[in-house]
DNA sequence: TTTTAGCACTCAATACCAGTGAGTGCTAAC
DNA sequence: GTTAGCACTCACTGGTATTGAGTGCTAAAA
C-alpha cells in the first residue's frame, strides 16, 4: 500500500465520516488536493477495492470504507485529536461539582458522553468480584422487626430487614452482633465451616431464629454477585445521525440497545486493559451490529477495574474524536470515584 | 347522545384501535352488526362529528376518534377485560420466584408490563419523604479508613467510607458509634441543635476529626432525598406498533423517553391516588405527547406510595387492557415489595 | 510506465401522470 | 327516519421518462 494509495484512503474515510454519502473521484480530486486527476484516482480506487478497504453500494455510486477500511484508518492513519479546552472544561466541571451519589455520577457520565459524541453512550458498573465478610450488625427497628446489615471487606454494604421474637432486647441483638463478628471476621464462602456454626449456635441457641435469618443474609451476601448494570444515555441524539433515516434501522439499533448481555459483551471484550478499545462492526460476531461499532474503556479505583464506558454509534462514526473523548472521561471518571468512594478530598 | 351513537362511536373506537387506520362507514355496517345501512351510520358520523368525538384526517378517509371520543370512550363506553388466566399467571410467577433484590424487581415489572402490553413501560421509585436518624455504626475498614453506616428509621441505608487518624482504634469508633446513637436517636434534621452538639464534641473532643465526618455523612443522609429514578422498558416493543411508520414519530417518541422529568410529572398527576389514571394525548400540555396516552397507577407500601408504575403508549393504545394490566401489576407489585421490605415470608 | 482526457454505460433518485378505490356528502325516493 | 344512488375528493399505486453522479475502459499524452 503506497503513499498514495493511503491518502486516498483517508480521504474516502474521512469525507464518508464527515458526510455519510458514498465518496467519488471527483469530490476527492477537488476537496483534498492530492495534484492528480480524477481518473488516476480512480485507478487508485480499484486497487483499493481489491485490496477490500473501501466498497461500492452500488455500480454508479462512489465508494464507502468497508470494516477493513476503518480499521486500516484506525490503526495506522487516523491522527489523534485532541480535546478542545471548553470540552475538556465542561468534563472536569462535571465530575468537580456533583459527588456523593455514586449513581448520579455515573448518570451524568453517560449523558456528557453522549452529548459530546452525539452517539449513544454506554456506562457498565462491573459486578465487584466476591469478597469476604467483614462486620454485620443487628439494629432494632421496631418491636418484632431488626435490620441487618453486612458490611464486606470490598466495602459494598447490604442490608435487609428480618423479623424478630418480641422477646429478644436490644442487648441480646448487640450480643449477637458481637459474637458474629468475632467469630466469622475475614471469612470467604468456602471457609463457613460446619464445625463454625455449630460453635456460634452453641453460644447463642436460645435465639435460634434471629440467628437463622442473620446467618441467611451473611450468605446472601458472600454468594450473590451485584449484576452488572448499563447505563444508557442519548439514544435520541444519535438518531440524528443520517443513518437513522429508515425506520428499520432505527429498529434494529433499539433492539441493540435492548440486549443488555449484548452490550456487556461489547463492553468488556478480552482486550480488556488496554484502555481504549475500538471495535468495528463486523469484528464482532452478532450480525445484527455490523452496522456499528463500539468504542470502549475500562474505568478503575485505584487501578481495580469496576466497570466501563463505551460509546456505539454508526461504524460512519467520528473515531478520533470518540476515543479521545472515552479516554479522558474514563480518566477523570476514574479520579473522581476514588475521591467519593475511598473518602479523599471534601 | 343518543344509543346509536354510542354504538357507532364504540366501534369506530374499536376498530381504530385494533387495525390503526380510520375506519369507515361501510365497514362499521359490515363488521358491527347495528342493522342500518352505511348510509345511516354516515349520518350518525357526521353528527359524532360535529359534537367532537371523532375527526376525518382528510376528506376521502374514514373517521378516527378524538382525544374526546378516547375520554369518552374510557369513561362510559368501554368494558373492562379481565386478563387471562395465563397472564395473571404469568404476573404472579414472576413476583413469587424473584425476591431478595428490590431494583430487580422494578426492572422484572417494567419488562413484564410492556411484554403484556406491546407499549413502553415506566417505572418510577419515588424519592422517600425524608425521614429521621435511626442508627449509626462506624466500622473501621483498613489502617486509617473506617466506613460510616446510618440507618433511617424508614429502614433506608446510608454508607460512606472517611479517613480515620491512625491513631484512633476500633474500640474508640466503637465508643464514638455508642455516644452517637445515644445522643441522636430519633432526631430529625432540624432537631439536631448547636446546645447538643456541644454537647457531643464536648465528650468525645480527642476524636474531632472523626466525628466531624461522622456528623456531616448523617446530616446528609437527613437531607439529602434519592432522587426519583425511573425505569423504562420496551421501547423496542412499541416501534413495531404501526404509527412508528415514519421516523420523525419514532423521534419524537425517544425525545419524550429522555424527558425524564416530563415522565414523572405524567406518572404522578393530582388524580394520584384513584388506582389507575388514564391519561389521553391532549389532556396533557406538552404538545409533544398530543399522539399519545398515560396509563399509571401507584404501588404502596403498607399503604404508602412509594412509587407509581405506567404504560406509554399511542392514544390508539388498548386502554381496556392496559388499564386492567397497569392494575393487577401494580398490586401484585405492591405485595411483592411487602414481603421483601418487611422480611415477611420467607 | 504513469497519468489524463474522453466516452459510453449504469443505476438510484426524482418527477410526472393516469388509474384505482375507499370513502364522503347530498339528494331524492322509500 | 332510513336508504339507494350518484357525483366528488383525494391518498395511493405503478409505470415511464429524465436526470445526474459516478464508474470502467481505451487511447493519447507525458
Amino acid at each position: 500500500m503506497d503513499d498514495r494509495k493511503q491518502k486516498v484512503l483517508l480521504a474516502i474515510v474521512q469525507d464518508f465520516i464527515a458526510t455519510a454519502e458514498p465518496v467519488g473521484s471527483r469530490t476527492i480530486a477537488k476537496k483534498y488536493g492530492l495534484g492528480v486527476s480524477p481518473a488516476t484516482i480512480r485507478n487508485e480506487m480499484a486497487d483499493l477495492e481489491e485490496l477490500g478497504y473501501i466498497e461500492q453500494p452500488h455500480t454508479s455510486a462512489g465508494r464507502i470504507p468497508s470494516v477493513r477500511g476503518y480499521r486500516y484508518y484506525v490503526d495506522y492513519l487516523m491522527k489523534k485529536r485532541e480535546l478542545s479546552r471548553e470540552e475538556e472544561e465542561l468534563i472536569r466541571c462535571e465530575f468537580e461539582i456533583k459527588v456523593k451519589d455514586v449513581g448520579k455520577v455515573i448518570q451524568k457520565t453517560g449523558q456528557l458522553l453522549s452529548q459530546l459524541t452525539c452517539y449513544t453512550a454506554m456506562v457498565l458498573t462491573q459486578q465487584m468480584e466476591s469478597s469476604s465478610f467483614k462486620y454485620v450488625q443487628l439494629v432494632p427497628m421496631r418491636t418484632s422487626q431488626a435490620m441487618v446489615i453486612v458490611v464486606m471487606e470490598n466495602g459494598a454494604v447490604h442490608h435487609r430487614m428480618i423479623e424478630t421474637p418480641e422477646s429478644i432486647r436490644s442487648s441480646d441483638l448487640e450480643t449477637l452482633s458481637k459474637v458474629l463478628n468475632a467469630k466469622l471476621q475475614g471469612l470467604t464462602m468456602e471457609s463457613i465451616k460446619l464445625t463454625l456454626l455449630k460453635e456460634i449456635y452453641f453460644e447463642m441457641g436460645k435465639h435460634k431464629q434471629v440467628l437463622d435469618l442473620a446467618m441467611e443474609m451473611i450468605q446472601d451476601s458472600l454468594v450473590l454477585k451485584d449484576e452488572d448494570k448499563i447505563y444508557l444515555g442519548g439514544v435520541f441524539n444519535m438518531i440524528n445521525q443520517p443513518e437513522f433515516q429508515n425506520v428499520e434501522k432505527v429498529k434494529t439499533m433499539l433492539s441493540i440497545l435492548e440486549q443488555e448481555k449484548l452490550l456487556c459483551e461489547l463492553l468488556t471484550g478480552k482486550s480488556w486493559d488496554k484502555g481504549v478499545t475500538v471495535r468495528i462492526g463486523g469484528e464482532i460476531k452478532d450480525h445484527d451490529i455490523k452496522d456499528y461499532s463500539v468504542v470502549a474503556a475500562p474505568y478503575t479505583i485505584s487501578g481495580r477495574k469496576i466497570g466501563s464506558v463505551g460509546v456505539l454509534g454508526p461504524t460512519r462514526m467520528d473515531y478520533a474524536k470518540v476515543i479521545s473523548v472515552v479516554d479522558f472521561m474514563t480518566k477523570n471518571l476514574s479520579k473522581a470515584l476514588e475521591r467519593m468512594i475511598l473518602g479523599r478530598g471534601r
